[in-house]
DNA sequence: TCATTATGTATGCAGATACTTACTTAACAG
DNA sequence: CTGTTAAGTAAGTATCTGCATACATAATGA
């Protein structure tokens, strides 16, 4: 009939706004209001969007795992031979490690995690970006695709921790770049190696 | 003259229930309401401990400091020689460790590091966690008091990193108790043998 | 005993806060 | 043109929240 919706497009040109206020404020703080004024529309715009404040979180903790993803992924297309993609991946977050602060959506999700529609969001991503980083352990390890060691499994886990105390040693300025830097590439590779069987 | 002030050993006695109501709800829903109905008095006899909420915050965060740094103190005292007290204490958080839910409160905390206070208190209490599992790792090395290597600050860090991470994981239904145990012990014993020169 | 101070109860309040309602305006298909 | 529906504006509401106050009671030292 009349006037196509254009909802789809709005969600996408207001998500990454989103995902900042609360990468910004945590859960609770972010307000609706405070959404609303940072996107430049008023609250029910948003509650056209999302059916409620929550699934606006969720969009966000959504947002921030497929940007990471399409990094990566970037980073690990520029072919080289010289390292592999668990190296170069490390190099890389070594320099820019959580330079966007969207790791705090993380920390707020998880005060949140008695709510069962934020625990498995969450769930769902680290999920994801375990496995992610598993398989390119395994790679590195030489594994290929076969039924990946559990050893691979641990030392993908080891390195998500690297890269949370890192974000947290950012935050609370424990940690400055020169130190993440060394923390992340030197563990990382200790982690890559040994856990090589 | 009249009546000696027994507020101490009050404050004392709520801030468990007070460290535990944080750790459950996060900061924003932990309400004073809330606060004094657990602690079944009413929200003023709070405030006459304490002088807001952001104190009772920062309180609770000392005292699960405090509480993990005595369990760990009283596993370092039994003196056994086959095992370093890095050892012994990697072997004990890998069967109990987080099982009381108190760094949920650091994750409540870290999604309010904006707040100076709270962000100071979080950094202090990290800096003397590292302080302390880096002394241990030294320890293990063989390092007696001397300069501290750096490379045992950097695995102390990644030790660290494995503890948050496992807690995230038994949090979000990631890790069963068997899979994290091993991730303790094995990647714990990794990073402290590959860090030592 | 009495002045002083701790402890406890009840209630108040100004400003959030998530979400809604009522209504106007503008785009598009037929 | 026109009927339909999306997009936008403005204001409202019920409830919560951190914190304050007013007042009664009880313990204690002098």
């Amino acid at each position: 009939m009349a006037r196509p919706s254009h909802i789809a497009e709005k969600r996408k040109a207001l998500l990454p706004i989103v995902a900042r206020a609360f990468a910004d404020l945590g859960y609770r703080r972010t307000t609706t209001a405070e959404l609303a004024a940072r996107c430049g529309v008023q609250e029910n715009i948003l509650y056209r969007l999302w059916p409620d404040k929550k699934a606006m979180f969720i969009a966000a903790i959504d947002y921030v795992f497929d940007l990471s993803m399409q990094v990566w992924s970037r980073q690990l297309s520029h072919v080289e031979e010289a390292r592999s993609g668990a190296e170069r991946l490390l190099q890389y977050e070594a320099r820019h490690h959580g330079e966007h602060g969207h790791y705090r959506i993380v920390f707020a999700g998880l005060s949140e995690t008695d709510d069962p529609e934020i625990r498995g969001a969450l769930a769902g991503m680290y999920r994801r970006f375990h496995q992610f980083v598993r398989a390119q352990v395994a790679a590195h390890h030489g594994d290929r695709n076969s039924r990946q060691s559990s050893r691979a499994a641990m030392a993908a886990w080891a390195l998500v921790g690297l890269g949370t105390v890192a974000n947290i040693g950012r935050e609370l300025g424990l940690l400055n770049d020169r130190h993440r830097r060394r923390l992340i590439e030197d563990a990382g590779q200790l982690l890559l190696e040994a856990s090589a069987q």
